[in-house]
DNA sequence: AAGGCTTGATAAAGCGGTTTATCTTCTTCG
DNA sequence: CGAAGAAGATAAACCGCTTTATCAAGCCTT
């Protein structure tokens, strides 16, 4: 022994943590020993035996042992950690409760299955491609809510060997997503509609550059088609997810005059349909006795509108899980896992559409009626 | 060369990334050369010539070496990771644009100061003194939004030496924060429905547990001492910051009569107000014509209030802003931070206290008075 | 009694970086 | 010309943990 050979070893390691030396040194027993136990990892030849691991356990107890999950991520490879990768759009994040629900979700699940979460956005000036740069080593996987079509993020992914999840993306051969199924969603919003009595539906489409904008549309027209009505191209207008241009797209549609103007409107997504239901109360109608309006999304935002939204009612929180779910199950070696699993829409009826009698706000978000 | 020599060398690792020590090979120069060309620092005793910098960027570029942040982790101590710990309630979260506005701040200051961030979260059933458990030694720092009064959360952070920003929290000798002026945001609230000749002005006021909610009660009352205005304690609502919370409190109000009845409303928050314009209008009466109503941070959400609310302005992305500056700084060794910053609140006039008249609402929001 | 399992335990080799200590050369100067 | 310094380079220790060999008994078997 006589501390030879070995150099200087340092006397006092200054506001260093308990490593898991100390606590194999104060347990009696080896490194190998305390690392199988702490991590019940009964490991090829490694056992220890009841007595030694009793040491082990109250050892690390009294010494207030907490693992350095930087050194364990380095000797096993695995981080232990998930990332979430957000789009960047101002007032979408910030007024849209969509990506807060996703998030929602997404953190149940993370915490459930014992992973971490780190979170990635693009900022304004810089694009999420340039944000994908910073995705490094430190995550197991990744998760992408509303990525860009064709983004250069998906090449990076893949030269990086990183596996990724992404939420509300068209279904594709090579990538995993998880999807509503708009299609149907716009399906049940026009037959609903229809049903009512409206014969003169107006579509407020989304940007083109967004996934969920073009099945969307196309349930839409073919429910009318089917129902033999046909859709004049002044009722179809291109719009997009923000208030404000849902409000300026129906007030297009209002100029029209008394004749041409629609029955009734569809509108891309939760924050469209308010914009397009300010946009015809402020002309003195009223929503939906004038104009009959339905959303997308049914976001916390939907029971916010007035009068509250009739929307066809996406499964956010649960896209936002499964993703997660999925992601968790493929890093711990599950293969049997639906790659593209398409959720269910169901259309949730509140106010705006006229099915249900205006009642007091309170009591009308508690118990909106559910279709499909 | 020969290959020789080297004693069994994994001829295939696979799935591994690129090391150093692949670079340092390929370049001809030691491992360390490598390490010090790649950190750009001029380290001690560790010169390298230029023509061996050049190799060593070459074969870095051929190779596509990207680093290993956890293995540097390991080596420094640091991790480059901040944690930010978000409180969790549901509807508040996800309704209210708060915390993602303070999150696009952080994120901005994060990724420019080239650190990364890890989401935490209370989970419904799980609160933020149990999430805390899961903070380990990955992040160098951690900022707290809306902390609970006391929460064990601090003696945590304190017994880990993890550093912490809270945002949102009384400032406290041994706590750093950043704080917005709620107690002349009170002031001015109050101070601006007097000026409009109002005389009985009800608080709605936010729930006891959080920290916003004295400041900004004390310093409505003490605007109305100054005036000679008294306020009884029927206009002294305890309220939330919830709309439904506020619509009720306001039904309690409108149910005093139209003598008792209140002309002018400052609410705990603009969900709160947005409350209570509902239940003005729901009841038939008009805003701000019958009753003015003033909220209080000027979230996304106070422009799409109908009549659009006027409201104390709080820098609320500057607040995660400043927060991750200050976190940032002490992590780099800067000692001269002021650990408890109070930013200045300001008015923002539009419509809901019938100071400005009503417009368009594509125009309103766009260009609200500030006064202050 | 010698060999074969099983049980309990450990030393030591990674993981992929950083950083210290040491070692050549090559200048430069008294 | 010899010594001191500077420049350039590198081996090896270290960060804290996992995991693979390897070893030492103790207990059966045949």
């Amino acid at each position: 022994m006589m501390n030879g050979g070995g150099g200087v070893v340092c006397p006092s390691r200054i506001d260093m943590a308990i490593t898991i030396r100390d606590v194999a040194k104060l347990a009696g027993a080896s490194v190998t020993a305390v690392s199988a136990t702490l991590n019940g990892s009964r490991h090829g030849t490694i056992r220890v035996s009841e007595a030694t691991r009793e040491r082990i356990y109250a050892a690390a107890a009294q010494l207030g042992y907490v693992g350095n999950p930087i050194a364990k991520s380095l000797a096993t490879g695995k981080t232990k950690v998930i990332g979430v990768m957000l789009p960047y759009a101002d007032a979408f994040v910030d007024q849209n409760p969509f990506c807060a629900q996703v998030m929602s979700g997404i953190m149940r699940e993370v915490v459930h299955g014992h992973y971490n979460l780190m979170l990635y956005t693009a900022t304004s000036g810089v694009d999420l491609d340039r944000a994908a740069m910073l995705v490094d080593s430190r995550i197991e996987g990744l998760l992408l809510v509303m990525p860009p079509k064709d983004g250069a993020i998906f090449v990076k992914c893949k030269k990086r060997n990183i596996p990724f999840v992404s939420i509300l993306e068209e279904p594709r051969e090579d990538h995993w997503s998880v999807n509503a199924d708009d299609y149907t969603g716009g399906r049940i919003a026009a037959e609903h509609l229809i049903k009512l009595g409206h014969r003169r539906i107006a579509h407020l489409s989304g940007s083109v550059d967004v996934n969920t904008s073009a099945p969307r549309k196309q349930g839409f027209l073919d429910a009318m088609n089917e129902a033999g009505i046909e859709v004049p191209s002044e009722l179809l207008v291109p719009s997009g997810f923000d208030w404000k241009l849902g409000y300026h797209s129906t007030q297009r549609l209002l100029d029209l005059g008394n004749d041409r103007m629609p029955t009734a409107i569809f509108a891309a997504n939760d924050l469209c349909a308010d914009g397009a239901i300010r946009a015809i109360r402020s002309s003195g109608m009223s929503v939906p006795d004038d104009i009959a309006v339905v959303g997308f999304d049914d976001t916390r935002f939907a029971e916010m509108t007035q009068p509250p939204l009739t929307t066809v009612h996406m499964p956010i929180e649960e896209m936002g899980e499964l993703a997660a779910r999925m992601m968790i199950r493929r890093l711990e070696g599950n293969t049997d896992i639906d790659p593209n699993p398409v959720l269910p829409v169901s259309l949730t009826i509140r106010q705006s559409c006229g099915a249900q009698s205006a009642r007091h706000p309170d009591e009308t978000s508690t118990s909106p009626v559910t279709l499909q």
